[in-house]
DNA sequence: TCATAAAAAATTGTCGACAATATTGATACC
DNA sequence: GGTATCAATATTGTCGACAATTTTTTATGA
């Protein structure tokens, strides 16, 4: 399932060109170095890189793939647009996913994640002491919690699917519309509670806090936007 | 969002070479003439279609990225393989997404797509009398129902996700492991359900009904499989 | 006979060039 | 002045060839 972990492991000693391409390009969407909208000239991003226009196009068509490029046959490639809709389109498929992927940890359980879970969010509780009140919580800590709870699931297919497919637009989000912080504390009260329920084994109770949790951090942007 | 409907519209004139190879070899993988886990062969391929490498590259490419193809970096692409835990994920996955797809449909409530709607049912429903008990419920009738109610939904990563994404793995599952009427008769009145539920605009119980009838429908696959 | 190592073959990754299409700019016309 | 038509330009789609890597075959030794 070609799941390539968070943040591009370049362990890999064999990686192709257009796979490191492909990583750069997503960074520079990503953060907004290549804006929003904007169109993609093969030639110039060739040159900028001393790639063969083939090798950019793979990447080209990978990003593609993660829905942070759009192509049409004979024009070209366009960065996606961001769109309040294309935001709240987003976190509703993560409530779906994340919920389920919430009742299917708790249905596992096994040791190993619960040990990480733990661990992770006493981490996070020290950072928020130390920075109390401030938005300790780092995007990178929220997006922390979240992808562990999804590998926690053990459904390929959906971890694919969030890790890979949907996080790095929801990270796009974050970088370019600003939303840092996602309601500090709360958030951290909200997570915790969510591993508690996992930690029981209560997948029903697990889904609907994550799927709160979710509705509630997509609110919270709602009303941001306004 | 490049979504291309269920079947590929032959309508697009200017489809390039590469689209019409992707569209060939998905319909040959999901109805196993290219079988699961079988190794590709990029040269033997083009050879047969008459194209260059690098057209059919860019096929395989997109097929990647439906995961039916799987790809290593110099070693080269495998068609993916069956198993009953990638069923299972699968059906994991359509029961969050669809059940949200359910809910946001009951919520938008458009007319436009509840006559849609209630004119498949009452298709379905005459086709039912005719087979009466058999398998009328051709897999392509259950396909339209579920296809429909994510079009409903309105929600374009939702769509994209699922009809493009999801579904021909769902289909290359039903093809290969042959498993063709999904519970006749019994199926329809759950559908006939969901959709009282989507008219009502009870989004919640529309939700429930629409996992309930996956996660039938995955028991029922999982009862065959022993 | 089996295991290991080297050589050969085949396959994938990368590149630059040409053809087909779209976009831009210039020109003529109302 | 604005609009439509056509030429010029630039961009994308497609191809075949070469380089890098992997797989297969062959050769060698215990």
């Amino acid at each position: 399932m070609g799941l390539t972990g968070m943040n591009s492991p370049l362990r890999e000693p064999h990686q192709s060109l257009a796979e490191r391409l492909f990583l750069t390009l997503r960074g520079e969407i990503v953060e907004g170095h290549i804006p929003a909208g904007s169109k993609i000239s093969e030639p110039e991003l060739a040159r900028r890189f001393n790639a063969s226009r083939g090798s950019l196009r793979e990447a080209l068509m990978r990003l593609e793939s993660l829905g942070l490029l759009e192509r049409r046959v004979n024009v070209g490639a366009r960065v996606v647009e961001l769109s309040e809709r294309g935001l709240l389109d987003l976190y509703e498929v993560r409530e779906a996913l994340e919920g389920m992927a919430c009742r299917l940890a708790a249905e596992q359980r096994s040791e190993e994640d619960l040990l990480e879970l733990r661990q992770m969010l006493s981490r996070h509780e020290q950072q928020e002491e130390l920075q109390a009140g401030k938005a300790y919580f780092q995007p990178e800590g929220d997006f922390d919690f979240h992808f562990r709870i999804v590998q926690a699931s053990k459904n390929d297919l959906l971890i694919d699917t969030l890790c890979n497919r949907l996080y790095y637009r929801v990270r796009m989000y974050r970088y370019q519309l600003g939303m840092a912080s996602p309601r500090a504390q709360r958030a951290f009260r909200e997570h915790s509670h969510i591993i508690e329920a996992i930690e029981a084994g209560d997948g029903e109770l697990a889904e609907l806090l994550m799927r709160r949790h979710i509705r509630a951090s997509r609110q919270n942007i709602e009303n941001k936007l306004r």
